[in-house]
DNA sequence: CAGCATCCAACCAGATACTG
DNA sequence: CAGTATCTGGTTGGATGCTG
């Protein structure tokens, strides 16, 4: 880990992933391969259409994402992982990991 | 990784360290130890003493970070990282090593 | 189907002043 | 020294209506 603080790269990856529902959309992607605009939105229960616009175009323009439209009536976009965006796994496997313990530990506490 | 992303706990760990100057408070609180709250102040530059409090505060509660109090005049307050705390340092270091590649790779594209 | 435009509410963060 | 209180501006997220 970088000994200097003041040169920390977290936020970087932080400003990624920060987003209320990015975390998700990018489960979705990575374990499902490609999906429709209307399939992620339905994956991602109690997202508005705005807002899954807003967040996918978010990825898209930091490369983490693909967008692919199909010129075709009715309208066809497709979502799926960039290679680039696939090296967020570990990191989002970390994270996982970290906040299922961590949700845990609430609950014991929480029962005590 | 979970395989049920409605279940995800990735935005339990993200609600931890979201918070514009919490990765690099808990930076420092890991590398060196316990600090006074005009130490890391002074190391986290730009903070304001209001952000700061706040910050530590919501750590405090989430059991991440200990305060310890000196009933001194003047006033001494030390924070360190709990041994929980000390179970992120993995996650950090997965986002600052992810993050080091993302800003090195955004850097690259610029000098194109 | 997959958006965009507009408007609005809530939250977050900063500046400033004051205190035990 | 280590805070608290208050005010304020900026950003984020949501509701709704319209479009190729």
């Amino acid at each position: 880990m970088e000994k200097i603080p003041e040169l920390c790269h977290v936020d970087d990856a932080l400003s990624i992933l920060s987003g209320k529902w990015k975390p998700i959309i990018l489960l979705h992607l990575l374990h499902k391969g490609t999906l429709r605009f209307n399939t992620l939105k339905r994956s991602v229960p109690g997202i508005t259409q705005k807002m899954l616009t807003v967040q996918l175009r978010e990825l898209e323009d930091e490369d983490i994402i693909r967008r692919v439209v199909f010129p075709e009536i009715p309208p066809k976009v497709e979502y799926s992982m960039t290679d680039y965006g696939r090296s967020l796994e570990p990191v989002l496997e970390a994270m996982h990991q970290w906040g299922t313990r961590h949700s845990l530990r609430k609950q014991e506490k929480k029962d005590c």
